[in-house]
DNA sequence: TTTGTTATTATGTACTACATATATAAATTT
DNA sequence: AAATTTATATATGTAGTACATAATAACAAA
């Protein structure tokens, strides 16, 4: 809310232009008739013509839904609908920068949630494989020869990474990645860097010997740092 | 992938259009001359011709950046950069009839890490005042009258709403709303209906007077079918 | 200092025109 | 008759022009 707007009390009126109106209209039009992946859609005149406003405002509309992948249009052929990528629009305005401070937290927190909560999914679907690999990466990082931070992030990185990619849910490993920038944005301005008791190896080895709950607690370990500075929030 | 393409082995080509180009440019173009909200961007004309489109296209692809709220324009006064609303793209598409299965499988899996993580971070933030809340929709459940299906949806609905409410979280709980569609139509079409071992009432319970991992421990008791279900997948 | 008037201008909307890919039909070859 | 090639029709993609409209700024009046 605005300075003015909380002081006197009165909300902006929102300014809607025809784009936005005909965008709501085509969901709704898409919902209300149950349109399914593949099923054609009219062609532009009909709907523009339907709807009362000019192709360009239209397809201004219809760019929209495109941007979403929720529909696919060729030249000739006309237009259909198709499988959104949910996340794909997400990904393009997940910009530190750009996002308020207050959403930056909440996705911290809502990465930390999905860090907690990971240990059901991956004790399903962990293998002697990925296990092995995580290894690898957590031995990486105690070689002595790398000490530097560049490598320690992408060190870390790397291992939770992979955490992600033993889920073998392939949206939630998307939806980590896509995190990261915010994570290490946060991360960058805190005082004092973060520093565990638990290590990536004990974590590695818990995951090989230890129970669900003994692996969960392992990771509130890993994390302690930043529960701690959620407290204080 | 498509059949075809997966039995070939070739990829199909994509079919960019001057606005896909123009949308990714117009986001690079912003990401590298790091605009913060606020900043005024260049005025419709100037960009179509450093771009080299007609203003059409452009305006085109400043549509989906609208949608996303990424920029924000007005009359007369130009486009600036704005806080775009991460979630709010996502919305529009959550559609279980349009999103693919395996996906949708991905978003279910996701829910269920976050109710199982969600555990620490409530911890921290509830209150009493909360927990009487849930409570009253806990002991609602139980009154003989009530005892329809559709009650006992908005019921549950209405229980873990709250608890997502009492997080604070108000992007997770922005979240939990939004997967809401796809976690009914997911249980609508199993065989047998839910039933946990662990009630809300227990929740409640646990909630004011057990450890975060009782509370969790209880958590999983509840979610304990969906588990199984997981695992046969 | 506030309120009212006017000129300016960038976005919002509409319309026309044509390019281009492609589904369908027609013509041709096998 | 079946398969292949060629031609045609058409819906989307792109460009350009024109004008409406809201908001800014500059100025005048109270």
């Amino acid at each position: 809310m605005d300075n003015a707007t909380a002081r006197i009390g009165i909300e902006p009126v929102n300014h809607r232009t025809m784009a936005d109106i005909v965008e709501v209209n085509l969901l709704d039009y898409l919902r209300k008739n149950s349109f399914k992946p593949g099923d054609a859609l009219p062609r532009e005149m009909e709907l523009a013509n339907a709807l009362g406003v000019s192709r360009n405002i239209l397809r201004e509309a219809l760019s929209r839904l495109r941007m979403l992948g929720l529909i696919d249009s060729r030249k000739r052929r006309g237009m259909i609908l198709s499988n959104p990528d949910i996340l794909g629009s997400m990904e393009k305005v997940m910009d530190p920068l750009v996002i308020d401070d207050n959403t930056l937290k909440d996705f911290f927190e809502l990465r930390l949630t999905l860090e907690m909560g990971l240990a059901d999914i991956l004790y399903i679907r962990k293998t002697p494989e990925g296990i092995a690999e995580l290894e690898q990466i957590a031995l990486a990082e105690i070689a002595p020869t790398k000490t530097d931070a560049a490598f320690r992030i992408k060190s870390e990185v790397a291992f939770h990474g992979k955490i992600y990619k033993m889920t073998g849910n392939h949206t939630l490993q998307r939806f980590q990645t896509m995190l990261l920038p915010i994570f290490g944005h946060l991360v960058a301005q805190e005082k004092k860097p973060a520093g565990g008791k638990v290590t990536h190896l004990d974590l590695v080895d818990l995951l090989k010997n230890g129970t669900i709950e003994e692996f969960r607690m392992g990771m509130k370990g890993h994390l302690e740092h930043h529960f701690r500075n959620l407290m204080l929030r």
